[in-house]
DNA sequence: CTTAATTCGGATAATTTATGTCCGATTCAA
DNA sequence: TTGAATCGGACATAAATTATCCGAATTAAG
């Protein structure tokens, strides 16, 4: 059970955005520089992050994706959900339908003991997640953070980000 | 995130040796043809299952493998932690020390809040699974089946389990 | 209105991991 | 001694992850 480096990085990238002015977008080039990760591949976690709808992207000469909701609205298994999809680790292959001593399939309507339990684990996982916001995840990162960094990243972002203009 | 079908496996068989008589065995081959898995990649995850001590393997012939302990004593969690490993899924690669803002390393002793809610998301996930006792999948197994089933299996496992002799 | 610049987005390779197989060495009962 | 069975590693195959490329779309500027 391996979960994708695209979940971190895209985590990463939303909570940077979240700091960005209202209305202001990054391009998924300047994500990855600022991250210092592939540019081709943050972007396909960008573009996976719009189809779910949690970010806005803005085509064009200035164009780049700015958070669709506040990101008190915004949690963690969402982003994971966005990147990785909704089904679920653990996949039953009805084991018990085989073999010599198979059950029949009309009996097997209700999951096995051991399916349950890991549905019933696996939703405790994301609960979990959908317990964190991004607003919290922002607070975290700039508790952690000192007041030289802060102002490196709010110079990075005034340089590196683009104001398209409003309809 | 998928988790191994080996995991599956695993616990299938494990609820297998669980009603098994006591001192009896199951070779991996008998619990492949059981289960109808291939063979080679079923003794695969008995061989995992035996390293991590939750199973005791007898060579030879008429060997097979036991529970080494009861089976209100094995957890799901301690199966798939066997055939999976215990190393978390998520796998923080410290993406805030890198670019152009990147973070000293210094000031990275603890986890950022990314990593640390998987961290929680995950304890939350093998809690859940450390609170599922082979006692309990076999029950469940139980109250799914049929008298018919029941007592075919019995019939099964008495001519496919051996006796080995007591030193 | 045209052009050039810049972006997103899907289609496409390369790499890693998971899955499945095979065979010799070892062990044990008959 | 022999045969049966396991263990463990080495070896193929399939699948998923990781990474890249290039066309279509969009927009600012000339």
């Amino acid at each position: 059970m391996k979960i994708n480096k695209g979940v971190e990085w895209a985590a990463h990238a939303c909570t940077l955005l979240a700091v960005l002015p209202k209305g202001w977008t990054l391009s998924a080039e300047a994500l990855a520089i600022y991250h210092q990760v592939p540019p081709a591949y943050m972007a396909k976690q960008m573009q996976a992050l719009s189809r779910a709808g949690l970010v806005t992207s803005q085509r064009g000469a200035i164009g780049g994706y700015r958070l669709t909701k506040a990101p008190s609205e915004v949690t963690l298994w969402q982003i994971m959900e966005a990147i990785e999809g909704s089904s679920p680790a653990f996949h039953c292959t009805e084991v018990r339908q085989n073999g010599p001593c198979g059950a029949r399939a009309q009996n097997c309507r209700t999951p096995c003991g051991i399916a349950a339990s890991f549905f019933k684990a696996e939703q405790a996982f994301r609960s979990a997640l959908n317990e964190v916001t991004l607003l919290e995840m922002m607070h975290a990162a700039a508790a952690q953070s000192t007041p030289d960094k802060a102002s490196k990243i709010a110079n990075w972002v005034r340089d590196n980000s683009s104001q398209p203009s409003q309809p």
